[in-house]
RNA sequence: GCGGCUAUGGUGAAGUGGUUAUCACGCUAGUUUGUGGCACUGGAGUCAUGGGUUCAAUUCCCGUUAGCCGCCCCA
């Protein structure tokens, strides 16, 4: 160990969101979270790590999602019998919270929104991260379809406002613990006579994980999904009704949707409505912003009461990507407005005068008294990107006025001292918009 | 976790087993002393990292790290 020089890289996985993307992030944040107050969501902050239990619990020990993917913190010594883990989603953390801080008894259903990193050990590839960042909502207590509605519509609300065109939901229903296993029963039997013909993994999913037999994407399994059953004509009545309910909705806002019959899930927890809404057309599906369902078994898996919900979480990296990809325009947060240059030390009295006038009319002022020339003062002003210089000089006191310089156009006027304010407000950006 | 490809200033690229490694953009300092962007003149900054082969490695080989792609998985 010596001071050689060493070059740090951030961890595998991460990024660093740098000032250039920053305002595509606060365009994201501000117009989703604008959509869900506006539908009636709260928001929540939970803990970015949490008791490994819960994510174990929800997922099942001994899964690869517990096994492999889920980033341990190492406990210690005075903290041995606790075990965390970064959180790998939002939702388990969200009902987690609704269970311990009692919100059974607040007015039912309640409706909460998060954003935040969450983490998952993977392999990193395009779009693929170990840290990204999630917004997800969550309904709980509501067990009729209209809050299945209302979670698609809020993202579908919330994509439009990001002037996402082209869109797809995808939609389907895999039912309930009564009549799920019916629905496997039945694709095992219909796979059991294709076996020899599947690929290697679906021949292992075909045990561990028969749902997932319905999305491979090899080419070999293609032919045998033709006839596949579907999860629809299993459903027992009341999942047929509220699968029923919800289309009905989306049919009369005139929302457009595909039923996927592939669309599964792999945990007992998830009930009923699963959708997913992409980039793309229906036959193309080319990046999966959003993913949600019911999951009306987790609040009891995590020691709750028995109680219904339903949520979704969207990509925020991926959303992001999107926005700057598509060239919508990205409102930006005010800069300098006015880039105040005093250079001469005759003009310094006026000069403050007019900085404390401006500044007073909450117009964003920048002003460092310095002694460098008219030339590089202005440099400065363009560097910061201010819209406007003031200039002020000997002649400036003499006359009683300023000379107001549009940095953008390279155009400028003299100004009365009196109609500063005024004037200035009328020539400002963000009048204009 | 498995397999493939890649790594040259801040960014994008060119190039080499042998003196000070090239270019553009960017950054920076000046030139004009009442007008920034333009122009001109300077400057800083690089072969991801550790080891090996060799008289000599940025160049060839191996490990590590990171990125991209495919697989597993995908709450």
């Amino acid at each position: 160990m010596s001071n050689e020089k060493r070059l740090f890289q951030k961890p595998r996985g991460t990024r660093d969101i740098l000032p250039a993307q920053q305002s595509a992030w606060r365009f994201f944040e501000l117009s989703a979270e604008n959509v869900l107050f506006g539908l009636g969501f709260s928001k929540i902050d939970t803990p970015i790590f949490e008791d490994r239990q819960i994510f174990e619990r929800s997922a099942g020990a001994g899964t690869d999602i517990v096994e492999k993917e889920l980033f341990s913190i190492e406990s210690r010594r005075d903290d041995e019998e606790n075990s965390y883990v970064l959180r790998p989603e939002g939702t388990a953390g969200v009902v987690r919270a609704y269970i311990e801080n009692g919100m059974m008894s607040w007015p039912q259903p309640v409706r909460l929104f998060y954003f935040g990193p969450m983490f998952r050990y993977e392999r990193p590839q395009a779009g693929r991260f170990r840290e990204h960042r999630q917004l997800g909502l969550e309904i709980i207590g509501d067990a009729s379809a209209e809050s299945d509605f209302l979670s698609i519509f809020a993202a579908i609300e919330i994509l439009k406002k990001l002037s996402f065109n082209n869109i797809t939901l995808a939609i389907n229903s895999i039912g309930c613990p009564k009549c799920r296993p019916k629905f496997i029963d039945g694709l095992k039997k219909y796979y059991s006579a294709k076996l020899e013909n599947l690929c290697e993994d679906c021949r292992r999913r075909y045990e561990s994980n028969p749902l997932r037999l319905l999305d491979c994407k090899n080419s070999q399994c293609q032919s045998a999904k033709n006839e596949t059953p579907k999860f629809v004509n299993f459903l027992d009545d009341e999942c047929k009704e509220h699968f029923a309910d919800l289309k009905i909705m989306l049919d009369d806002f005139g929302i457009k949707y595909t039923i996927d019959n592939s669309l599964v899930r792999g945990f007992d927890y998830y009930t009923k409505t699963v959708f997913e809404i992409s980039a793309g057309t229906d036959a193309k599906r080319v990046n999966t912003f959003v993913g949600g369902g019911r999951y009306d078994g987790l609040v009891e898996t995590l020691g709750g009461a028995k109680t219904p919900a339903v949520g979704f979480g969207m990509g925020a990296d991926r959303v992001v990507a999107e926005i700057i990809s598509s060239g919508v325009k990205i409102p930006k947060p005010l800069g300098v407005e006015i880039y105040l240059i005093c250079f001469d030390n005759s003009a310094k009295e006026m000069a403050m005068k007019v900085y404390r006038q401006i500044d007073d009319a909450e117009i964003n002022i920048f002003y460092l008294p310095s002694d460098d020339s008219l030339s590089n003062q202005l440099k400065s002003a363009a560097k910061i990107g201010a819209e406007f210089a003031i200039i002020i000089g000997e002649n400036e006191v003499k006359g009683n006025q300023i000379v107001l310089r549009d940095l953008e156009k390279s155009t400028q006027e003299i100004i009365k001292f009196d109609d500063i304010i005024p004037l200035i407000s009328k020539r400002l950006l963000r009048s204009s918009q």
